[in-house]
DNA sequence: TTCACTGTACCGTTCGTTCGGTATAATTGT
DNA sequence: ACAATTATACCGAACGAACGGTACAGTGAA
């Protein structure tokens, strides 16, 4: 079985547990690895398993990036258009954002400065499509922070009521949202 | 040395690290006491710390939310006025919050039916205060939701970026858009 | 024969927790 | 008033378990 096949995995193990919650043993149950296995994909150990995470991260955003710009349209059809891929990479609201689990403990010294990079280009990607649309390069930056704020703090809120429907609608209104003002 | 002293200490570890990041040794380290003394002060072990700690936050958002309703003023203004105590609670953005530390890891099976409550009253709170300036109850719920849900998703960016100016800028204009159509 | 892969046994460290105890302050019985 | 008792605050040392990680001898397919 090729190294790329647990990584989604992993990534759930991380983004559900963060980084001092996933353990060895957690890890090998899940994979269903032995440690020696584990070792042998990852010889940098937990750390590596982050990285190799966190690439395969920025790799599906970037595709959704793609998607969303090479999408015929408005800026609305293609905002409605990343909506559609983050709901589907967050299961709908059911699963937490790595992102958010490596910024705390152990992890936010070491990985950082990659979750910066991920969430500026993230900003950057919605503030494009804005711009592009004709919108002023100050407010379309601060829109972008707003769609990426909603959609973390949407993710938060329904990880602590262990209710997905407040991250549902601002999936769903967030795109006009954002437009407001075009 | 009195129990409540040391309830601070505790915030801001388990905000920082979360619940599988905070070791007792380093709880030990940030209090001055011995691993010995602090199940003196919490006999029930880190659990009970947490607890306290959560205790200790419901008591300052219920201030928080009597600070604003007995505000003299429209609607904006009381929602100014619990934006500032946000601000301050959260130290202007420095600070990530403990409900989104706690609904990771092994914290989240634990502590999920408080961090609820915790979460259902904090929307609850912006929404009476929207209600009593007169918008539907439907769309004052939304909104209060949209008020947590943008205070928590700046603050996961703030920590994210290590860089608090959007959490700064969405108190700033949080208390306005939740108004909008008032 | 080679080499990717795995099971097993181990390493030192740290985890959360408990035990047994000390020093001091407060309370009580007489 | 004073001694006996109890409560409070604290700590060093140790516990078993689990941690992340390593060493190594297989195993099986190409």
């Amino acid at each position: 079985m090729a190294k790329q096949t647990h990584v989604p995995l992993l990534l759930d193990l991380f983004r559900q547990f963060g980084y001092d919650g996933v353990t060895l043993s957690k890890i090998s149950e899940a994979t269903g690895l032995g440690k020696a296995s584990l070792y042998h994909y990852f010889p940098g150990g937990k750390d590596e398993m982050v990285e190799t995470v966190l690439v395969a991260l920025e790799q599906g955003l970037e595709q959704i990036i793609s998607d969303a710009l090479s999408c015929k349209g408005d800026a609305l059809t293609r905002l409605q258009t990343m909506g559609d891929r983050i709901n589907q990479a967050y299961n709908g609201g059911h699963k937490p954002c790595l992102l958010a689990a490596l910024s705390l403990g152990s992890a936010k010294a070491v990985f950082q400065e990659r979750v910066q990079r991920l969430l500026q280009r993230w900003i950057k990607a919605i503030a494009t499509i804005l711009i592009e649309a004709g919108m002023a390069e100050e407010l379309a930056h601060q829109r972008g922070e707003d769609g990426v704020i909603a959609i973390q703090g949407a993710l938060i809120l329904a990880q602590g009521l262990n209710n997905p429907s407040p991250f549902q609608r601002v999936i769903q209104q967030l795109p006009s949202q954002l437009c407001q003002g075009l």
